[in-house]
DNA sequence: CGAGTTTTTGAGGTGAGTCAACGCGTGTGG
DNA sequence: CCACACGCGTTGACTCACCTCAAAAACTCG
């Protein structure tokens, strides 16, 4: 399971974890593709709706009167317990919704990480919608659908995997969302850890071990992945 | 989060759980509430599909040719890694569906837990009749909805709650959706445990230890549930 | 009854949590 | 400009909830 650390030179650089918000000193990154194709007749009642890191977007139990879809940034989806301990669902991309809801209230919040910016769309009118419009039925359709199949994922992880694979997973899905050749992670590891069933201190520690094992590097608070040929190596990390 | 062992008389009863199959000596339950309201122009396109206790629905990777709704039986969904660590990922019940999938193949298994009848539906004609028909567009993606939801609940105990706590909420999920004064659950200590990402052992000690504190009542191999009046108790046992 | 499951129980180990200290970068105000 | 506080991340020592391994008990079925 480990028996490959200081595999210096060949295993360094895969996978490159840089902390620190200036994203300078790095190639540009190529331009995202396009986050999703159209979204047809649910464009005419879109309004734009922007959040500052941190805000809320939405909160469990608050009427669900919006449905959202991120145009930038990210987002988290969390559920809370009573006495506090925090549960992140999910985090959102550019071209995925938020808010939807099959009850009149919301049933998770919704949290800006760093800047997003969002489409806004009036509940009504999108039920009115998918009443008419078998486009916008599908879209709604297909992408809760995706988003079942990536919890099915999470549970999977959260049930049955140990910290450095989970870790691992989380590092790979972000590197597939964020299709950059360099990218910051804006999430902190309280973020992380709430994300993975873990405290803050195994994150570390499993992201420390990881580093000294030539697999990722990392550098300040926040973190910046640099994509190298495969992140399967993350994979084996078990 | 004990303190009340043998409060008997008072705490028993409130909670049967009984075990082995044969599902005499009780009253023989009143019939269910009509699983769900209409499936409009779905009926038409449907056939019926019956299971054996174990045998396999559909399965991880294969191609996604139908869309099943559960007529009679409780269905377990589940997700496998390569090593043979299991997540379950939801028990279905009458009413809900199997194989949505928003590819061409399936991307977890079913599984028959006890005998199972279902309509199935060519995949190729439900997507044909989702755009065409509001009504049927609406009903997945509400029955898709809930089951997002109810995967986001799962996602909160797999990662936040500990052993005793996810036991309760299982059992309480159990009682909800099985709404008999008398109820079988077919499912083993091995379901249970891949449910809720632990071990059978634990699952066994720790029905054990509410047994013991007169929370609940447990007989033989199988189990079966008598509702009493507040499951909420269930709750308190952490 | 006997073989094969499934469940329970016990003894012991360990992965991840808890508690606590420390480092580091950042902001604030004198 | 420095002193200080604060937020966030790292690291260490210790604990414990749950896992692992093992065996007995209970149940099912031929």
């Amino acid at each position: 399971m480990v028996a490959m650390a200081r595999t210096s030179g060949q295993a360094a650089n895969r996978f490159t974890v840089v902390s620190g918000i200036r994203a300078s000193a790095r190639p540009p990154a190529r331009p995202k593709p396009a986050p999703s194709a159209e979204i047809g007749p649910l464009a005419a009642i879109a309004s734009l709706a922007s959040f500052a890191p941190g805000a809320t977007i939405l909160m469990e139990g608050d009427a669900a009167d919006h449905l959202f879809r991120i145009v930038s940034g990210v987002v988290k989806v969390h559920r809370t317990l009573a006495d506090g301990r925090c549960q992140i669902t999910g985090f959102l991309f550019p071209g995925d919704f938020i808010g939807l809801a099959p009850e009149d209230v919301y049933l998770s919040s919704a949290v800006a990480v760093g800047p997003v910016t969002t489409s806004r769309f009036p509940r009504k009118k999108v039920e009115q919608l998918v009443e008419v419009s078998p486009l916008v039925a599908r879209l709604l359709l297909r992408r809760t659908c995706s988003e079942l199949i990536a919890a099915q994922d999470q549970m999977l992880l959260l049930g049955r995997k140990t910290a450095s694979e989970k870790v691992a997973s989380f590092l790979r899905l972000i590197a597939q969302r964020l299709q950059d050749e360099d990218i910051t992670l804006p999430m902190t590891r309280v973020d992380i850890a709430d994300y993975l069933g873990l405290t803050i201190e195994t994150v570390s520690r499993t992201l420390t071990l990881m580093r000294a094992d030539g697999v990722i590097q990392v550098d300040r608070a926040h973190i910046r992945i640099m994509r190298g040929a495969e992140l399967d190596a993350l994979a084996e990390c078990a």
